[in-house]
DNA sequence: CACTGTAAGTGTACGGTGTAAGCCTTGTCA
DNA sequence: TGACAAGGCTTACACCGTACACTTACAGTG
């Protein structure tokens, strides 16, 4: 009896801690949203309580930041080596592509800001590169601040993207009843609904890269 | 009695309705933050009971889409007369303005897009713009998404600000013990920290017209 | 071997949330 | 006067994060 309880345990949960309660955090918010990620629901996924994560983890937005990180550290950092270019746009498009991945992230971002380490040492590294192609402090900033802008802002977009899929139906039949009042956004409509971020992303990214480089001289 | 009961509830109380509510959660989300807004907290404010919010609005959502609609009305749409690049600009500053005025509003936007009044005349009227000035549809949707990410993308960094204010003094502490490992983060975060974001959105604005005007040929 | 301390999972409970359902008061109109 | 609707209020429910007290299993020590 107690050997069977004892097999049990043993084989559905491995004996729980922080990076496998952040780990199924992030797969449950990459499953069913990171609104719907409740603690107890967390603990069910981990065929544990609610309480019992407590023992590994400050609270509920301790386990939010761990998230942060564990995205922040799948992105690769850009090589020093390289051209301020190739590592800006190499970069910017990583960052995205975690962002695709993750849409939740930037939900996280928006509401707590984050100085994880693993955001910190990304922050670091494009500051070093920029700093190291020339830019002045003061330039620098100003790259930083529009590039994560920028990549913030049609992560932001995509993951809000009510153009997309399934909205998209709805809201087409809804569009041509108010055609009349908005006819540049119906004549656009499709265009939005099947825009590929990625594509856009990179667009303007190198629309950037121009402008900083000319600011640069 | 039954006058003084009618005087209070006079004096006290207009007749609610549907604009008192989210006018009042404006203010609300203005004074203490939209994560604080309850419709308990709402209904208190206003000088009565949550449930009775529900005789005119829907639920609390329809509040929240309500917010982002009264805000979005505040933005003077741009002026199809002028320049492209003047109608841009002044549009731009000016949304950035409101979002600024109304940190919650790129929360809300992120959380459940946006397909009310205003904000649908909004962007229709911006994409007429674009696309009087020559820019072709896929031009013009090219722009939208980009002067709409930078937008959101600086109003975002604004309202999750850890940077400013309060925080910096803490994390100057912080980061001096942090020093050695993300050294470019600590010789600029007195820049990071005195941020203005008016001007530095000003400053990617004017990048992009001139990326999109050399696109525009 | 028993004893004790500790780590970790559990159960219960509290105050908060949005909101469904029903009640009660009030003003309007036939 | 009586029916009726509008718009408040009360109660209740399911969910949330989490404080606190409990149990259980193991490690270390005599």
């Amino acid at each position: 009896m107690t050997y069977d309880v004892w097999m049990t345990v043993i084989e559905t949960r491995a004996p729980l801690n922080r990076d496998r309660i952040i780990d199924a955090a992030v797969a449950y918010a990459d499953d069913h949203g990171v609104e719907e990620l409740s603690m107890r629901k967390l603990g069910a996924a981990l065929g544990v309580e609610a309480m019992s994560l407590y023992n590994h983890v400050a609270n509920k937005d301790d386990i939010l930041d761990g998230m942060i990180d564990h995205v922040f550290r799948t992105i690769p950092l850009p090589d020093p080596e390289q051209d301020w270019r190739v590592s800006v746009r190499t970069t910017g498009l990583a960052a995205m592509e975690q962002f695709s991945a993750h849409p939740w992230v930037v939900h996280l971002l928006m509401q707590r800001g984050n100085f994880g380490n693993a955001s910190l040492t990304f922050m670091n590294q494009v500051l070093g590169i920029l700093r190291a192609a020339g830019f002045s402090d003061e330039e620098a900033h100003h790259a930083w601040q529009m590039l994560a802008s920028h990549t913030m802002g049609y992560a932001f977009q995509q993951s809000s993207g009510s153009w997309h899929e399934k909205e998209w139906d709805g809201l087409e039949e809804q569009l041509s009843r108010l055609g009349d009042r908005f006819p540049h956004v119906v004549a656009l409509a499709p265009l939005l609904a099947q825009c590929e971020f990625g594509t856009e992303y990179a667009f303007g990214l190198e629309i950037i890269i121009s402008g900083l480089e000319a600011r640069l001289g």
